[in-house]
DNA sequence: TCGAGTTGTCTTCCATGGAAGACAAGTTAG
DNA sequence: CTAACTTGTCTTCCATGGAAGACAACTCGA
């Protein structure tokens, strides 16, 4: 039943490097392995709409923006914490599949807006429907109370990373 | 003060679809915000040493595996949570800079054995200070008790994720 | 209104890691 | 002992995203 991977590297330093604390680790490592365990265990909605999860980013972040569904490549840039030139390629790869459109900015002939598709909305909120309900299946294990804990002790973290200059000011997602 | 990404895009999709509950995004989507952000916070001492994150996890797992800090290539695959061949990548990149060495298996012909020079042992016994040392600084925010709980439901997190087929049997890292 | 910045996006190049196949080395049934 | 299978690692090819530079378009002060 113990087969915490985290909890076995922190036993593994303790042994080795007494004099340091690894407990940190029961925090931040699970969180990183949690992450990326995640990021798996999210993925088939997506794979099945052929779909990557950072092109499905784009898609959400449109679709939530409410009517007409548009942004410039910029504001997709911060919404999704990626550099301008992953945005640049995602909304290539979803032009080719018909599901936004890119044209040029009215206001300012340099920026580009790029928009949802009749097709895009369509599949977007489908996706994440099936998403969300990924999402809530996963959390079923935690009470109502321990979710709101977790909530805030994770909000937390963000902030004090944040203080340190860490803010999502260059990484991160959430679809 | 409240510049939260996440209870933004909760926000916005409750707007757009009520009829969707998107608060699993207070938990997951920070989750995964927090580990993006992490990995560029925790950087600076590996960026220091001119190591990749993920080189760095093949010195961690040999050098906390006790001497003679030897692992094979499949043993770090599984440790790592990488496939074989980017545990050769990381390992080529590694003896490129002298701090672990490849041979043959005694037991067995097909077996590489990967091992910690001594440049390579004084170098990771140095960055794991470093590396545990931010991490204690990133909760210093939080109280001993609220370490407990968290450390508890993501623990519970991640066994729900394991339950439902998806444990860290092909995803994650840890350093 | 002109020229020096600045900005918004794209392009190019690079690094990392996965998937799938190649292969030598081990194992095993007969 | 041998043929068939399995295993451990590496190789090749591909996809994604960052960094830095290219560029056109915009802004602003003189």
């Amino acid at each position: 039943m113990d087969d915490d991977r985290i909890a076995d590297i922190v036993g593994q330093w303790g042994r080795e490097r007494p004099d340091l604390d690894p407990t940190p680790l029961l925090i931040i490592g699970r969180i990183q392995q949690l992450a990326a365990v995640l990021d798996v265990a999210l993925r088939p909605p997506f794979a099945a709409a052929d779909l990557g999860n950072g092109d499905f980013d784009v898609l959400a972040a449109l679709r939530r923006e409410g009517e007409p569904y548009t942004l410039t490549a910029g504001q997709l840039s911060q919404r999704m914490l990626v550099t301008t030139g992953a945005v640049t390629k995602r909304v290539d790869r979803l032009i080719a599949r018909g599901l936004v459109s890119r044209s040029v900015s009215a206001a300012d002939a340099r920026g580009r807006v790029v928009g949802l598709t009749s097709a895009g909305v369509a599949l977007t909120d489908r996706l994440i429907e099936e998403h969300l309900a990924n999402e809530a299946a996963i959390l079923r294990g935690l009470t109502d109370s321990d979710r709101r804990t977790l909530e805030r002790l994770l909000a937390a973290m963000n902030r004090t990373l944040a203080s340190r200059g860490f803010g999502p000011e260059g990484e991160s997602q959430a679809r």
